[in-house]
DNA sequence: AGGCAGGCGTACCGTACGGTACGGTTCGAA
DNA sequence: TTCGAACCGTACCGTACGGTACGCCTGCCT
């Protein structure tokens, strides 16, 4: 048995990360350019080995996006010894983290990916991204956020509610910008302001669940 | 020349705004569903009269969207006498117009098909449905803020960022949820919290860029 | 060496769909 | 009444692409 990777109960060998890195590029450079026989080509694979590997088009896709996804891992930020300032940096890493990813290329592309998948009342692929966009960073800000109220740092009822706050005062309407192709946006532009953004978006998070709060 | 109605310097004869109807009626119903025969065969035309009309398949697809996204015409709001209770209901009323149509299957329909035409290197749609989503909203909710800083009611350095956190605030994951098909997100849930939502989003607002706010 | 599994490349098939052509019908104008 | 423009319905064409079949090669196992 060749050396596999593991990624959510689906394992491939790595003449398949092959082809899926080709569909992915595909899918990257020309979104509706993920032909079989274009992946094929670009992979140096037969379309029968497409077929029997991933079943069809829609197996490949979900394939594609799903490693894909999976590979988007977030750096764990330490949750020891949580003072004021520890929280404050996981909090501007988190929504660094999220902006850097969100903004990124082939996250636009898995993202109108599945969007279009959507479009033809499949959620597969919706779900996968959904599951390792913003849940995975959810799941991971989650205890990071209830340790902080419990630190007494942070106040909040539902911390649910106070992630999506968050989510929305850092990604704004970026996203939908970059996925509807606002070519006011230019990814030069927004990277170039991540670090603001950050900022600004902590210091309302804080002003909005700082202990000290006004609401 | 028959009736005819202005839409962004495009007219269309009820005939034609028929057609339309059958398109856009064909693409909530099934992303995909827009094929040239099924709006022939829906609207009881010809072919031909089609592409007579629209020129081709996206010449069809883009005054659909245009059509339909110029139609989405929020409610105006009362600028005169500005005081806090008026500005904050102002304030309301936009977030609960914005997060209406968001949620709206019209509006989830005309942003999946615009992603899908961005991501085939087309931006035509995306611009169209930003024009008239996000940013007519923009446009007027803008001279109120502006109003309302000068009234000493609210604080902010630049309207285009307390414009962007507002939209933020009011929309957090629900568009993006929305857009990937998540199940988790039935319509009739969205619609029965968004007035508890649309209060929230406002508190945060005034919380953050009301006069005495404390950023 | 022989044989066999896995896989490459190519050719092929069926279908769906964009786009065109054309005969027949309606309807208003002269 | 006649003419012509607009338009409907249908048939048709070409192509692109999903999916299949098959011949050939390579490399491993015995």
């Amino acid at each position: 048995m060749p050396l596999t990777i593991k990624v959510n109960e689906e394992t491939f060998t790595p003449r398949q990360q092959a082809v899926l890195t080709a569909a992915l590029d595909l899918l990257v450079e020309n979104g509706d350019g993920l032909t079989m026989t274009a992946v094929a080509r670009r992979a140096s694979c037969s379309k029968e080995t497409l077929y029997k590997w991933f079943g069809d088009r829609d197996g490949l896709l979900t394939a594609t996006v799903q490693w894909q996804a999976a590979k988007v891992r977030m750096p764990q930020v330490d949750r020891s010894h949580l003072n004021a300032k520890a929280l404050r940096l996981s909090i501007e890493q988190f929504a660094r983290d999220l902006l850097t990813v969100i903004t990124g290329e082939v996250s636009i592309t898995l993202n109108r990916t599945a969007v279009t998948h959507a479009a033809q009342e499949k959620d597969s692929l919706g779900t996968i991204v959904l599951d390792n966009g913003p849940m995975a960073i959810r799941r991971r800000l989650k205890p990071i956020l209830e340790a902080g109220r419990d630190a007494r740092l942070l106040r909040f009822d539902s911390s649910e509610d106070a992630y999506r706050t968050f989510f929305g005062l850092v990604v704004r309407d970026v996203q939908i910008r970059l996925l509807l192709g606002d070519k006011s946006l230019t990814q030069a532009n927004v990277t170039d302001n991540i670090e603001a953004d950050v900022k600004s978006a902590t210091d309302q998070f804080f002003a909005l669940y700082g202990a000290k709060a006004t609401l």
